[in-house]
DNA sequence: TTGCGTGTTGGACA
DNA sequence: CTGTCCAACACGCA
């Protein structure tokens, strides 16, 4: 996310958006007719991002808020390159010569136009908790603390923290040495730090190597598999755990699918 | 052929 | 407050 963020700002910023189209249906209150008719003419003036949510911010305070949900992606491509069914909007960018496509083969991810000012009262944008990469780690750990929930759902709950998914929640349980199942209230301080600890350095790792965790995750300019991610327990059900060579489980945990090492991770 | 699993979220319901 | 089930959808895979 971060990454494509930082990518997408780096291109987009100070660009102008000439040309729009809208294909899916999802702006109930904007005719897909009109939506070039809104956003051409303005420039990009910001990209922002909480948790999975992202803002292109336009010139006349406007915004065009995304989430990618399972499947979506944001790319900058080639203004030949062909349209596709999945495309839900396109943005064409002067001087770069590209266009933004949203791109979401399964249609779970959503976009809405709004304004600025309406933002900060979108429901599921005030839920929020604070992002993951902000937030400090007193914070983090009170945050857990106070509720009486299983661990691994409640790091994918929004509102303890924006921004980790399964992926990152089952490397950063791993490296805390605390099993996914395990109650949050009942986690020692000592252990809820060493878990703050854990995200960030799982998270820190994947910054540095680009980013992407996953085989068809894609750089905004569409180029994959570029920077692999050694999981370690993630995916990896009967494969030796590489702490201790025991063999990693997968169980189901609050409806997703949880891997880790039963001897390295403890309730 | 069929069923399962996949990066997410929100609503209904107990 | 907590947990469970389901739905949105397309596709790869055994």
């Amino acid at each position: 996310m971060e990454t494509v963020v930082a990518g997408l700002r780096r291109a987009m910023v100070g660009q102008r958006i000439v040309w729009a189209r809208l294909l899916t249906k999802q702006l109930k209150k904007v005719n897909p007719k009109n939506f070039s008719k809104l956003v051409a003419g303005k420039t990009v003036c910001a990209i922002g991002r909480k948790g999975k949510q992202i803002t292109v911010e336009l010139s006349d305070g406007w915004i065009l808020w995304v989430h990618l949900m399972m499947t979506g992606k944001l790319w900058l491509l080639g203004l030949d390159t062909p349209e596709t069914k999945f495309d839900g909007a396109v943005l064409e960018l002067l001087p770069l010569g590209k266009k933004l496509v949203f791109y979401d083969q399964r249609r779970f991810g959503r976009i809405k136009l709004l304004k600025k000012e309406k933002l900060a009262s979108l429901p599921e944008y005030a839920r929020l908790g604070p992002d993951v990469l902000e937030v400090s780690a007193p914070e983090f750990v009170g945050r857990i603390k106070k509720r009486n929930r299983v661990i691994k759902p409640l790091l994918l709950d929004q509102t303890t923290v924006a921004g980790l998914g399964n992926i990152y929640a089952d490397e950063s349980l791993f490296e805390a040495g605390i099993h996914p199942a395990a109650t949050s209230s009942r986690l020692s301080r000592k252990r809820l730090r060493r878990l703050y600890s854990a995200v960030q350095g799982v998270l820190g790792r994947a910054l540095r190597a680009g980013g992407s965790s996953i085989r068809d995750y894609s750089a905004v300019d569409g180029q994959r598999g570029f920077f692999q991610i050694e999981h370690k327990v993630y995916q990896r059900t009967g494969l030796p755990c590489p702490a201790c060579g025991g063999k990693i489980r997968r169980s189901v945990v609050g409806q997703r699918s949880s891997h880790f090492c039963p001897r390295c991770q403890k309730k």
